[in-house]
DNA sequence: GGTTAATAGTTACTCTTGTTAATTATGTGT
DNA sequence: ACACATAATTAACAAGAGTAACTATTAACC
């Protein structure tokens, strides 16, 4: 299968700046998108779990939730643990998901046109094969 | 089909994350041997005809050809027309194409690992698909 | 043929994102 | 009580991309 990975990396570039483009009207970018999903899901959460579930080193997450912040999306949630800052969403946080979650849902239809449901099935399951693949790779080397 | 994209990105990071590994042990990246591959398959080009196939702006490539210019994997040929800069890989960068390349297939062999080619064959579909639509939604506005 | 327009490449600047290392503050375990 | 681990932050740095402005050269056209 010549030339897979190479064409996935360059329909990841562009999948990206339509993405970005779309987040930019709500002055946000798929980074900041991404705290904000995993948010909507879990509800609450600490900059270190949101760390973990991305794989990205603290101080990213700490730049995009200051951000998140700033923009009133996110707030800090009382609690007794001082150490440890959690978060959620605030409910204009929660309105910004929505409209943007429909806009999402609505490009990625329009970008898996023509394409069955069992084609979207296995694709799926590849990313998910690749994704292990990777994941144990990492894991010989203690990761 | 919930997260197809989602899981599309995230496992892009982690396919970048060892490819960018590897390409550092000859203190290259993934966009400088994108360059690489490009001249390898070329031959000869001009700077604005990589730059219209990555779809990465004219500055961005010239710092690529600069770095590859630099560490001799690249070389300028000569040539009547005195606007455009043509190049091409030297007898080193064709060396380190090869390594680098058997690297590389290793690598997407050991990833794609459990996969049939009927899989394969379908997921290079999706993507082919994909960027389809992308680019013909651009299209539409005229880009 | 000479002026105008388009093109190739570069430079300077800004932005986003990500990393490591060090620091502060707080909580846990023994 | 003390040592240790953890959460978050700050600072410094690097890779990469984008825009705008500029230079030099070529192409186009009257």
């Amino acid at each position: 299968m010549e030339g897979l990975f190479r064409h996935y990396i360059r329909t990841h570039r562009l999948l990206m700046k339509h993405l970005n483009d779309l987040l930019e009207k709500y002055q946000l970018s798929y980074s900041l998108w991404q705290v904000i999903v995993y948010l909507k899901d879990s509800g609450t959460s600490t900059l270190v779990d949101i760390s973990n579930y991305y794989q990205v080193e603290k101080p990213g997450i700490t730049r995009r939730v200051r951000r998140l912040q700033e923009s009133g999306l996110i707030k800090e949630v009382p609690s007794t643990n001082r150490r440890e800052k959690i978060i959620e969403l605030t409910s204009e946080g929660k309105r910004v998901y929505q409209v943007c979650r429909e806009e999402i849902t609505a490009l990625e239809h329009s970008i898996s046109e023509g394409l069955t449901e069992e084609e979207k099935q296995i694709a799926f399951q590849f990313l998910m094969k690749i994704q292990d693949n990777i994941l144990s790779k990492e894991g010989f080397r203690s990761e």
